[in-house]
DNA sequence: AGTTAAAAAGAATTTTATTCTTCAAATAAA
DNA sequence: TTTATTTGAAGAATAAAATTCTTTTTAACT
């Protein structure tokens, strides 16, 4: 088992994970370069960062317009119950449906938060019929459209 | 200018896209084995995808949690005028403020919804009566904290 | 069938990641 | 203050990957 007190972030760790979020394509040298070190010590820097679970994962961030994936709406949902079960089952209905790219369990007046990705508006409709509309025990939903992305950076702020 | 009609994509190009958004650290190689094709076409495919804007870039993704940035918040927010200026000046104030992931412009009730990440309540307390208190134009702001994230995929759903 | 263009494969090359060994600085013990 | 001991960095050597180049295959068209 992993203890936080063997991974201790410094300065130049810090640096390191503010580069890679958002290339990840530098190279060792490349990094090495932009923070006064050597390849080594990067690459022996940045395997530790990853095998400490501060970098989860890389990926690829595509252009959703491109993809015909333009539309994006923010759902509020409440359940009708609030059993754990009930909950569960929401959950596990909620991770199938690809078009939500995001869900949060939230405070408030509603009880989830959605955010989800299709093409236009009759997508969405198709979308809240065909799958929204047959998750049980939803009770109520709020849609709100986004009509601009003001910005995003995919990055922690560090 | 590049025409949509040079870049036309095929189903490998869409697998290719799905592997990528969930690990860009997939060799050619790898990738090659999953598509059925050999590393050169795949990187010849890859290289054009990102040339012709379906990739964006590529990034590390962090941990939050172990960054020290766990609480999420959303947080709707009002304009008291809506003349193109102050909008404006407040999407310049937004930009500028760092622990405000993501912004949009959106439909509804309210003008703006704001990703917000931070350390935990104390911080977003300081953070509101610093930074968003102190842009100008801001009529209303409503707080929706996240519980739990039930799914984030970092993904285009293709 | 024969010609041409596009896509794929395989070999060759270059670049990068990765490992290994050595060195220097910092820390702890004496 | 000196002497071990550990830690982090550097540089060289190696392995693996990306990238380029050439050849072959495939598919479309005449």
């Amino acid at each position: 088992m992993e203890n936080n007190s063997t991974s201790r972030l410094d300065d130049i760790d810090l640096r390191l994970l503010k580069l890679l979020q958002n290339n990840s394509n530098l190279t060792v040298k490349e990094l090495g370069a932009k923070v006064n070190l050597s390849a080594t010590p990067v690459f022996e820097r940045v395997k530790k960062l990853e095998k400490n679970g501060f970098i989860k994962k890389y990926v690829a961030v595509l252009n959703a317009e491109k993809l015909d994936k333009g539309l994006i709406v923010f759902c509020n949902v409440t359940l009708k119950e609030h059993t754990r079960e009930i909950g569960r089952q929401f959950v596990k209905d909620i991770i199938a449906l690809k078009e939500v790219v995001e869900c949060y369990n939230i405070s408030g007046d509603y009880d989830f938060l959605l955010k989800i990705m299709v093409s236009d508006m009759k997508e969405y409709q198709n979308f809240v019929l065909d799958h929204l509309g047959s998750i049980k025990n939803i009770g109520s939903a709020h849609s709100t459209f986004v009509m601009g992305e003001i910005k995003n950076d995919y990055a922690v702020p560090i």
